[in-house]
Parts: C-alpha cells; sequence; structure tokens
DNA sequence: ATGAAAGCGCTAACAT
DNA sequence: ATGTTAGCGCTTTCAT
C-alpha cells in the first residue's frame, strides 16, 4: 500500500536485533536496554518504518478503532456531538469509522454487523430511536456500546444525556408564565424512547398539574418544511406556545408564523430543544434548551475508553446539566 | 471481539470442505460447485460465521476502507459533501474513516500518517487550503487521493469542484446590475489555493474590466461573529455589495446590516457562495451561489472507486454546474 | 534484556 | 471444482 514497504523484520536485520525487540520498542515496552532502543530508533526513522496497523489488529485483537452510528451527518444535533467524541478519540487515539443509517437501502443491524466484522473496539450510537435490530445486534457482541444523546427504552446501555423531563418542564413553566396557555409540544417521532419516556410524559403532568385546556402534541415534524406548514394549524387551534424538538423545523416554524403575521413572542411562542449553530442565527433569537452537545459526546466517548479498557463505569448513565437560554422568541416575563 | 468466535476454519470443518473453500463462497468465487456453496452456506448461517475483515485485510492488503480528511464536522458545507460522499461509499461497499483536522493537536501530515498506517484503501481529502505537509505526504504514497470541493495549487491530484471563477463573475454581474459598484470580496483564508488562484483573479479582474473605485478583499472572516463585526468597517467604506465565502459569516454580515438599519438588499446587497442550509432558513433569505455539495462529495468519491480499482480516470478534474439562486439578499433587477 | 516461534484469520497461488 | 500451503506483518508467550 505504502510506496515504501519496510516491515518490522527490515528494521530488525538492519539493527541487528530480532523482531520481538523491535516490537518492544514500538509499543514502549520497558524490557528494551537504552542503547538497544537508541538503535532501533535510528533505524526506524532512516528506514521511515511505519507500523501496519492492520497487522497489529490481527495480532493484538485492538484495532484502536471504534464505530459511530448516527443517523445523518448533516443534522447539526449529531454532528455537534460527534466533535465531543471525535476530540476525546483524538486524545485517546482511537480512529472513527463513522456510518450514517437514515434512509439507507442497508439495514441498521447490517450496519453494525459490519462495524463488529472491521473489528472496532467500542461502539458509539446516537439515534432518535434505538432500533430492535440494533439492540439485538448489541446484545450479541462483547464490544462495548454507549450512547450518547440517545436513550434506550430500559437503560441496558450505558448513556450520557441531559434530563430531558426537567428541561421541557422549565420550558412550559416559562411559556405558562408568560401568559402562554394553549401548549403544544412538537417532536420528530412520538415513538422514540426519548420522546416517548420522557418528553411526552413531562408534557402530559404539566398539562394536568396546570388543569391547562388545549394543549396538544404534535408528531412527525422534522424538517424545515414540516415546521414551516406546521404553523396554519397550530394558529388555528390557537395554540400559542410550544417546544420543539428539532431545531430546523423550529426555524420553519418561526419564519411560517412571522409569514403570517403573527407577533413572535407577543402572540406565539417558541422554545427550541438542541440549541444547534442553526437556532442561534435567526432572528428573532430562538429560547432554546442548550444541550451540552458536545460535551455530551466526550463523555459519552469517555466512558467508551473506559470500557474498551475493563475498567468498568461508576455512573452507567450520565446526566449533564443543560441551560435554558431565553432569547427573542419568548417574553421572559 | 464477537461473542462467538467462529473462524473460516469451523466452517470448513463443519462443512467437511477445505478453508480454500469455504473463501471462495465467502467472496463469491464461482468456481465451487452449487451442492457445495449451499452446503458451506448452510454452514456459515448455522454457525453465524462472520468474516473478521482485519484477516481479510491482511490477506488481500485491501481493507475496504476510506479516510475522509475534513476541517471541521460540524461545519456544513464539509457535512453536505460527506454526505454525498457517504451514499457512494455504501454503495461500492467501502467504511469511512474520519479525520477532522482543523484546531487540533495532532498535526495534519500526522493524521495523515495514522490513515495511511491503517491501510486505507484511498482517501478524500476537504479543506480551503491543502497544506504543504499534507501534500508531502500523499505524495510519499501509492494510497489514490482525490480532493473534494477543495483546489490544489497545481492540480496534482485529482479533484471534484465547480467553476470557482465563472460563479464569482455570474454574482459580480447580478450585484453591478442591482446598481451596486462598491463591491467587496470576503473570505476566510486569502491564501487558500480557491482564493488565491480563483476567486480573487476573478474578481480583481471584474473590478478592472469595470472600471470600478472603491473595491476590495477582505480576509479572514471565517465565523459568524467575524461576519457580524465586519459589517461596520464596510458601511463605513461605503461597500454595497458582497460576495462572501462562508455561509454562517454571511449570516453574521446580514444580521449585523439589519441591526444596524441597513436595508437589504436596497442599500446592501449579499450573496453568499455555499447554499448550506444555514443560508437557506435566515431572512431576507440569502442570494446564493449554490454549490451542489452533495453532488461533489458523490463524484469525488465515485473517481476513487475508480482509483482504488486502477480504472484511471478520463477527467483528471471534475467540474460540476453550480447555480445561482437569487432571492431576497439582492434587488435582481 | 533479548530471541525463537507460534499464532491471529484470512487470501491466493499452485497443485490436483 | 477443490485442497494444500505459504504467507500477510505483527504480538505474545516462553525460553534463555
Amino acid at each position: 500500500m505504502n510506496k515504501q514497504d519496510v516491515t518490522i523484520y527490515d528494521v530488525a536485520r538492519e539493527a541487528k536485533v530480532s523482531m520481538a525487540t523491535v516490537s518492544r520498542v514500538v509499543n514502549g515496552n520497558n524490557n528494551v536496554r537504552k542503547e538497544t532502543r537508541d538503535r532501533v530508533m535510528e533505524v526506524i526513522k532512516r528506514l521511515h518504518y511505519q507500523p501496519n496497523a492492520v497487522a497489529q489488529g490481527l495480532a493484538s485483537k485492538r484495532t484502536t478503532t471504534v464505530g459511530l452510528i448516527v443517523p445523518d451527518l448533516t443534522n447539526l444535533y449529531f454532528a455537534e456531538l460527534s466533535k465531543g467524541i471525535d476530540d476525546i478519540a483524538v486524545l485517546y487515539k482511537y480512529n472513527i469509522i463513522i456510518s450514517s443509517v437514515e434512509n439507507r437501502l442497508m439495514k441498521e443491524d447490517a450496519v453494525i454487523q459490519g462495524l463488529l466484522n472491521k473489528q472496532v473496539d467500542g461502539v458509539i450510537y446516537m439515534s432518535n430511536k434505538l432500533s430492535e435490530e440494533a439492540a439485538e445486534a448489541f446484545k450479541r457482541t462483547d464490544t462495548p456500546v454507549v450512547l450518547a444523546g440517545t436513550v434506550s427504552d430500559n437503560l441496558e446501555f450505558p448513556s450520557a444525556n441531559i434530563d430531558y423531563k426537567k428541561a421541557d418542564t422549565e420550558a412550559l413553566n416559562l411559556l405558562l408564565n408568560d401568559g402562554k396557555k394553549k401548549l403544544a409540544l412538537i417532536v420528530g417521532d412520538k415513538e422514540a424512547p426519548i420522546n416517548r419516556n420522557h418528553r411526552i410524559p413531562a408534557f402530559e403532568k404539566f398539562v394536568a398539574d396546570n388543569e391547562l385546556e388545549g394543549c396538544e402534541i404534535f408528531d412527525n415534524i422534522k424538517d424545515y418544511s414540516d415546521g414551516y406548514n406546521l404553523y396554519p394549524e397550530l394558529a388555528k387551534k390557537g395554540i400559542n406556545g410550544v417546544i420543539i424538538t428539532k431545531d430546523v423545523s423550529s426555524v420553519g416554524l418561526l419564519n411560517s408564523a412571522l409569514d403570517r403575521g403573527a407577533k413572535v413572542p407577543e402572540d406565539f411562542e417558541i422554545v427550541t430543544a438542541s440549541a444547534t449553530q442553526i437556532a442561534s442565527v435567526v432572528r428573532p433569537a430562538l429560547t432554546t434548551i442548550k444541550q451540552p452537545l458536545y460535551d455530551l459526546g466526550a463523555v459519552a466517548m469517555r466512558m467508551l475508553t473506559k470500557l474498551m479498557n475493563d475498567e468498568g463505569l461508576e455512573d452507567k448513565h450520565i446526566v449533564l446539566p443543560y441551560e435554558l437560554i431565553k432569547k427573542q422568541s419568548t417574553l421572559n416575563k
């Protein structure tokens, strides 16, 4: 593959040692006399020797590679998580094999199997919804898995998340406090555990606790135009305050409201639930539940390094703090 | 690594054939009698045999893995390119090892060397600027490299791009035709080949050809706040029409102009040069040079598959069409 | 501290 | 059409 195909054997011969010694030098094993080490190092430099990671992987059964499963690279929620993951991966000298799995001919479990066949040392899984097949595939393996910004049904996999219930409740309180009583929760997929187990129950509890009427949950709002097209329905129903989980959709909703002459935030308030770049550049600026996406990714990857090192986890489920950032899409009384 | 560590040898024994035959079945080699194939397949299913890709890689010297070098995952320009790359990679059964290289402790050539050590079959490089070290590292190897949405100085590497000169000239004509004569080109890095060899010469030629006065090039405008903070200077200098290369910066510039009471597009026109999601959701909507980012990525990856297959390229440098999308940040007379 | 040798799991001649 | 065998480049006992 490389032009100069210098192997460990060439180095050994040239340095007049065995390949075992070269291997020790390369791997920083201390059982090498300083002189020998220096001599070997010199030859390595001179011959431009680079270890073949595939051969190392086969012999050692560790590839220093982790798999990343992500629905969509162009979704900033996952991109920002990935950045945190990547930075920690670099720190610990892991490479990342990335696989996006949304809208794909290839089934998710096939993607996962492919990753496992490549002998990745661990996997980070991100998604709105951990599919059945994915969960099954993970359970069939020893390879450690961590979820980042993703919840599974029965907490079977280690994860890094925020407290979605608490965050949503705080946001709903903000809306209510601003005098908005016809509230809506707008999600991408009702059946995603994050919604089914956290956001929706929190919303329903809040509505019940405050004896609100005419509140509603809207499902299947995933992209810009979904958000844009939803506004008329909300207006007709008199909804005047929403939490919307996808940043791109919130922007669509905002633009739609403005285009139809709604006053934001006087008549209609929006809280968006991720705080990606896209939510922060529109006008009026969106009030947002700021999730520490970079940190969530970093923490998840750090957990994975521990698992790959058989160190065990103090906390199987790490919950990071969020912030409710009050901007111009809410009155903030 | 996997719980059931079934090897090709187990399958061979169980199916009463040699491992060579199993290998043939796994690799779709036709030199196997149908009965034998069926029997082997049955055993493979029954034992849940999965080939170890690392061993395959070592023996065959092909890893079906390509390296992707990208400055920043959260930059939508690169994310959208990556999506095109990824889709074609899946089609041709390649995995992707992704390495982001901006703001990193690890030097770029070390990142590249790491990729080569993992025996990737090819590399796609994306950046504003192909660094010296990167170019050197690539030249030391046989591994094919393709640039996506990236230009190198002397066209030494195959690439997929648009005609930046033509695109910018068309945009400048739009501005001039709208009556804007104090024009600016706003870039991230003057020294990036894409700017030094294409955008800047095109801008200078346009200014000279049309005998315009007070036009200027602004450098080092890379993120939202750079764009936001630049506007006052533009206003002071009387600049009334700009092409700006980074979408995030354009949005900063737009918001800044609006905040300071400028009328867009009456007094100040903006054309942005990538057309990522972020440029399309702000109001007023930005006129943009729409680069076919997904396609650029897809084409680059397709080129790479050919090179990895020793097929050779008809065209070493592919130029895809762009579109000038006229929105509300220009008058479009 | 160093070396010899046996694999890691597979592919790819080569032989039959 | 199938089997035999020699690697691929490295790590890792086990000796010494």
